[in-house]
DNA sequence: TAAATAATGTGATGTATGTCACGCATATTT
DNA sequence: AAATATGCGTGACATACATCACATTATTTA
């Protein structure tokens, strides 16, 4: 049950047996039905958690009643409210499975109890939360330079196995256009071939 | 000289004064003009650096030759371009000083022997790109859900300082819309009151 | 202090994308 | 199997913002 987290943290650092046998007693596992929330605007996020199995996503919902997807996770990625987790605020962020999910939890205290318990785990976050940054960073500047076009082929690019699991109006609120534009842009490209 | 370094790590962590004496001998210093380059798109961003002193921005230029700045960086905060610190592939962002600017610069291999020699560090690191991109995200969103004004009005609560030191052409670049779109709407806030 | 450069404002016009409305096909539920 | 919800496509029209063009005012720099 611990196998896939146990892969992603090997591929980072080494952290030894026991460490890692320890880590494992600070999880409960938690699984979902699809459109089940797994947090609701305005909750605290107490847990963050790792996807064993499913696909989830994290979005707001603005005024108008739009959607804006931040997130999916798929196996192996962790999803939160990290804004709500960190400090204990509500949320802003809902997040829900777009598919049945197992997801393992932990929630803050013991995270950070482990990571100041064993410093591999901290450099292993470090370096997952860096990478998450890096690519937040140019999924931004994408945003503000690129048509719908560019986008939705750059997410074509980037996530091929995600475009087989999600409804295009879920990739049209990832990439901050509405269902009807993505769907021009499809078959303008359509058209082209 | 290592003054504000000291006060921003000890308002995360604790790091004792012997390791912190050892963590300013991996630094060098460098002063930069206004205008000029810290780090340009193609070149390998071989360092990190900590504003001492002054103005830094980070920023794209797209095909169209329109800039859109990622990053504004003073006092107290570092800057790179983080993508191509971590990876020593090309840049693609540029970074250049909005005001003289003076800089504590380290590579990258001094800085992970740091961080793995002392584990307070790794610590204070992760908890600042953690800040960075709980904020990154927010700036996502917002990018996606707001209009022209409503991003004006957010980057005026934010970061009032800012708006005192840069052109309203770096602020408009910043928000992801024209400079005229900024003029025109700065001059209906202003006509409202 | 003159000349050059950069910053800002504003009108006229263009356009990518949003909004609204509807039809059809495919799942899902009862 | 019927009823209902969900996803996708597409036309007509609206609009926020971009683009282009030029004038005016600050700020550098020679």
């Amino acid at each position: 049950m611990f196998e896939l987290l146990h892969k992603k943290i090997s591929a980072v650092t080494s952290v030894n047996e026991e460490d890692f046998d320890y880590f494992k007693t600070l999880f409960v596992q938690k699984k979902l039905r699809k459109r089940q929330y797994f947090l609701q605007e305005g909750d605290i996020c107490k847990y963050q958690a790792f996807v064993e199995q499913g696909l989830l996503r994290s979005y707001t919902v603005d005024e108008k009643g739009s959607e804006h997807i931040l997130q999916f996770a798929s196996e192996g990625w962790w999803m939160a409210d990290l804004s709500s987790y960190l400090t204990n605020e509500p949320s802003f962020l809902n997040v829900d499975a777009l598919e049945e999910v197992e997801l393992l939890l932990i929630t803050k205290p013991l995270w950070e109890h482990a990571m100041q318990k064993i410093p591999a785990l901290e450099h292993y976050f470090r370096i997952i939360i860096q990478n998450h940054l890096v690519a937040t960073q140019k999924r931004l500047l994408q945003s503000l330079a690129e048509t719908a076009e560019e986008k939705y082929n750059r997410f074509l690019a980037t996530y091929p196995e995600c475009v087989q699991r999600v409804s295009q109006h879920m990739v049209a609120s990832y990439l901050g256009v509405t269902r009807e534009t993505l769907s021009r842009v499809r078959r303008q490209l359509a058209d082209r071939k």
